[in-house]
RNA sequence: GGGAAAUUAGCUCAGCUGGUUCAGAGCACCUCGUUUACACCGAGGGGGUCGGGGGUUCGAACCCCUCAUUUCCCACCA
């Protein structure tokens, strides 16, 4: 035979791919049909792929090519994000390398630069998803950067504000000093650290002649902010401190005074009792501030050195200074001691740099009121999460939301549409002419002003008013992707948004369960009135065997395409999906990976069978039984499959097709029905044979796109047209189950594994040809089955008998007795042992079904069918018993 | 510190309202087999007192309590 006993995924992958592109199979417009609608969590522009995209990305291409071949009009819109501050970080320090410093750029300048940068690697990570099949309609390919959708951005920004729901305000946030942004909470992460507790005496004044008491001592993980104190708090019911009321002490080397101040705020037994207080500098002290009115000294530059207002160590990096102060403290005897301590620092997800908390003017989003409806879709299952164990942590947020901070203290990112003039409050416009139309609106002198007066102004104005330097979060845009994708908002009554939205499902991960998904179900209730999807798979982490989470940093990531590479972008597939159940994380091996080739190699060599076989016209079909077997257990199959998809177990979909496959089709099927060596077969069993596998390769499309794609193609499946490809071909229909074949069927299957069983164990050559007799108690007709036990256990003849035969070994199936009559004599010792056993094992089983049939409230409280059941059991039992007590008989002479 | 979830074979996981099977799958493992689609294979096999301990029930992997371990989320203790 001239196929290759390997299948060789290189040779079909890209052909395929631009067959499928080449005749538009992923391309959907809006018709009669049902939608079936995926948004792609659309990667960094600048991302490349990694495990979790893979992982993620099968999952959508699985679910999205099902519904195709189900006759939906499937649409799986892909595109890009522009993820400001990995983008922006990314083009620095480009630019960087080539000894070009962002400062001596201006905003222009830089932003040619990005998108530069953008067009030149910003496709990159769409081509990876090629590679593995995604079936993404790449006509729709957006990015959240493209003028319509940032109009949107500004647009819905301006929507907000009118409705008093973007406000500007002054707040301690998260500083991120190495991409100087501010970042939400949600982007810090908190790591344990081992630091350093410093123990500080401050002086207190009017008492420095004192000899005692003249100074109180402050805890502080955080030396350097000392400069930035403007006061020390004591719990005022502390009684060791109560000769501090009212005084004042000196902060250590700038020798400020600062008072003592009382909140019940201060915890007695932590420390020393005494908390500096450092408004600029953290938030509970900021609040604290608030309170008793202290005055803000920020100390610090947006990169973390420290500023003028420090006085001392003017310039250097926080962390440097920190440790030169201490030795300043220790030097000038301020320092009383230094402890070990370990204490929650906050690290910027984007970065790694350590978050400082910083007051600074931002502008803010009210969450509450939308909060509401995004909250109720999921508690009352307009949206579904799966698995809902995220239920619980959504609702926490929700009820908890915080207001969100959406500026960015960056350039790449939709500019926010904030003008200023002179002192005046900003105006929030979409242009710098509307903004100056509306400085004149706003004020009644500039309204009563002439027609040429206010010309006279505009003209003035445009010189003086400028826009906000910031730009907006990420998030900002991509909340409005299920809408701005299909161009909802520049046109909000048109044809694709009507149909596609609201789309079905969304494959995300639960990390961005309150990033992304929660406000996408936000945006869809306020700017579409609408949610945005139905049903939300939330994907595990993928990780190594070892549980660490894939990252760049531990190189414990492997290469995604070279993965596609060594394994093909199928078992690739059938890896990733293999065993990650909705919400659990993936413990990625390699060897998953490996199991899926292998399954598409069987898939290719069980095609290799069936083709090679020759028909000869003459033959009548032996193999009825088998045919309808098969044909029973498929459609059992197929309910099951279907049962998986509808709960999103994919994994088990898989596994029960891939047991299908292997077991039932390859394993048991085709060895049933496989003609002798160089023997011919019927027409009937080749062309039924054929229909099977063809639906085989159906319900393996989803998985395995591109073998089903090149085996579908093969002559043997008769002639195709051009456009008949399986990713369109009619996904297979549940059809009318008997329950009959597939129970005997099974039976068939157990003895044959009997008989093989009785070689293997004396050591018997499976090409031995052996009689089989059986004493038949069942209503089992043998006969009917004899052609496959023949062929599949290598028996000569099946005698039926009314008495057991003696010195034959023997085994049960069902209730029927089988022997077989051995040239060697069995071994007479291991027999009797073997049936004792059995028999011990069965009167045990016996004794405790009586148990329980004898038990009046069993047999008052259980279901019926439940103790119909039992009688069974113990009728089964109690004859399996008398048939091995006979044999034992027999033997025992 | 608060909350949520998990703990079933060596590994990864099923086990759906407590009741067909003295607990299931895939992989891995062991034995045998170069047989005629496939050694990326075939046949057969071993392996778990369902994290520990209590309890409810006629009956518990499943419900309750408790302890242990792990993970995730939330939180301002300097």
């Amino acid at each position: 035979m001239s196929i290759s006993t390997k299948y060789n995924p290189a040779e079909t992958e890209d052909k395929w791919y631009s067959y499928w592109l080449d005749k538009k199979f992923f391309h959907s417009e809006p018709d009669e049909r049902e939608p079936y609608t995926i948004v792609i969590p659309p990667p960094n522009v600048t991302g490349v792929l990694h495990m979790g995209h893979m992982l993620n990305n099968t999952i959508q291409d699985v679910l999205i090519r099902k519904a195709r071949m189900q006759g939906k009009n499937a649409c799986w819109v892909p595109g890009t994000d522009h993820a400001s501050i990995a983008t922006e970080a990314k083009v620095v320090a480009l630019l960087k390398e080539k000894g070009i410093n962002k400062k001596d750029l201006s905003r222009e300048e830089f932003l040619k630069y990005a998108w530069e940068w953008k067009e030149k690697y910003g496709g990159i990570i769409l081509e990876q998803l090629k590679k593995l099949g995604a079936s993404c309609d790449w006509d729709r390919t957006r990015f959240t950067m493209e003028d319509d959708l940032s109009e949107a951005v500004i647009d819905s920004f301006i929507h907000l504000h009118k409705k008093g729901w973007v406000y500007r305000g002054i707040r301690m946030v998260n500083w991120d000093p190495a991409g100087k942004t501010a970042v939400s909470d949600e982007e810090v992460i908190r790591k344990e650290v081992n630091s350093k507790l410093y123990y500080i005496k401050y002086a207190i004044k009017g008492m420095e002649q004192q000899a005692v008491n003249n100074s109180l001592t402050i805890a502080t993980t955080r030396p350097e902010t000392i400069m930035a104190d403007s006061a020390i708090c004591v719990n005022p019911n502390d009684e060791r401190y109560l000769h501090l009321h009212g005084k004042h002490v000196y902060v250590p080397l700038i020798n400020r005074a600062i008072p003592v101040i009382l909140d019940e705020y201060v915890t007695m037994d932590f420390g020393t009792g005494c908390l500096k207080v450092t408004p600029a500098h953290d938030l509970n002290d900021y609040e604290l501030g608030i309170k008793h009115n202290l005055p803000v000294i920020d100390i610090l530059n947006d990169d973390g050195t420290l500023n003028e207002f420090a006085q001392i160590l003017v310039g250097e990096d926080r962390f440097i200074a920190r440790k030169k102060i201490a030795k300043l403290l220790d030097e000038a005897g301020h320092l009383e001691k230094v402890e070990d301590y370990k204490s929650q620092v906050g690290f910027s997800e984007r970065t790694d740099a350590v978050i400082e908390p910083k007051l600074s003017m931002q502008w803010f989003v009210k969450m509450k009121e939308m909060a509401q409806p995004a909250l109720d879709d999921v508690l009352n299952g307009e949206v579904n999460l799966i698995p809902n164990k995220f239920e619980n942590t959504y609702r926490h947020w929700m009820e908890n939301v915080r207001d969100w901070n959406i500026s960015r203290q960056l350039w790449w990112g939709q500019q926010i549409p904030a003008w200023y003039f002179q002192h005046e409050a900003p105006v929030v416009a979409k242009t710098k002419a509307e903004a100056i139309e509306e400085l004149i609106n706003r004020s009644p002198e500039r309204s009563a002003l002439s027609e040429q007066e206010k010309q006279g102004f505009r003209v003035q104005a445009s010189e003086f008013v400028t826009q906000d330097e910031d730009v907006m979060d990420t998030w900002f845009s991509s909340w409005l992707w299920p809408i701005s994708v299909f161009d909802g908002f520049k046109n909000p009554d048109n044809k694709d948004i009507n149909y596609y939205y609201p789309t079905n499902d969304l494959v995300t991960a639960p990390e961005i369960l309150f990033f992304w998904v929660a406000r996408m179900i936000m945006a869809g209730h306020e700017f579409r009135g609408k949610k945005p999807f139905t049903n939300v798979y939330l994907t595990g982490i993928v990780r190594d065997k070892l549980g660490r989470k894939m990252s760049k940093s531990l190189g414990n990531s492997p290469d995604p395409i070279g993965l596609i590479e060594k394994y093909g972008a199928d078992g690739v597939r059938v890896g990733m999906l293999m065993s990650s159940p909705a919400g659990n994380d993936l413990m990625f091996d390699e060897s998953y990976c490996e199991q899926g080739r292998n399954f598409a190699n069987k898939i290719w060599n069980a095609f290799r069978l069936v083709k090679g076989w020759e028909i000869d016209e003459n033959l009548e079909n032996p193999n009825q039984q088998a045919i309808s077997w098969f044909g029973n257990r498929l459609n059992e199959a197929l309910v099951e499959i279907e049962a998986d998809f509808k709960q999103y177990r994919l994994s088990e979909a898989l596994m029960a097709t891939y047991k299908l496959v292997w077991d039932d089709f390859c394993a048991w099927y085709l060895e049933m029905v496989k003609p002798a060596y160089q023997q011919a077969i019927d027409t009937e069993t080749k062309k039924i044979s054929i229909q099977y596998f063809e639906q085989i390769l159906k319900l393996l499309h989803p998985f395995m796109p591109f073998i089903t794609e090149e085996l579908y193609h093969d002559e043997l499946f008769g002639h195709r047209e051009e456009m008949d490809c399986c990713i369109v071909a009619d996904y297979p229909k549940i059809g009318n189950i008997d329950e009959k074949f597939i129970k005997e069927g099974e039976l068939i299957k157990e003895l044959i594994s009997e008989i093989r069983n009785v070689r293997n164990t004396r050591q018997i050559s499976p090409k031995e040809i052996l009689p089989l007799s059986v004493k038949v108690n069942s209503s089992l007709v043998y006969e009917e089955w004899s052609n496959i036990i023949f062929k599949l256990a290598t028996i000569s003849e099946i005698g039926l008998v009314n008495e057991k035969i003696a010195g034959a070994a023997s085994f049960m199936v069902g209730n029927d007795e089988f022997f077989i009559v051995l040239n060697e004599s069995v071994d007479l010792e291991a027999e009797k042992e073997r049936l004792t056993k059995e028999l011990a094992y069965l009167q045990g089983f016996l004794k405790s079904v009586d148990a329980k049939l004898s038990n009046e409230r069993f047999v008052q409280n259980a279901k019926p069918e439940i103790i119909a059941n039992e009688r069974n059991k113990k009728a089964d039992a109690e004859s399996k018993i008398n048939s091995i007590s006979e044999s034992l008989a027999i033997l025992e002479g």
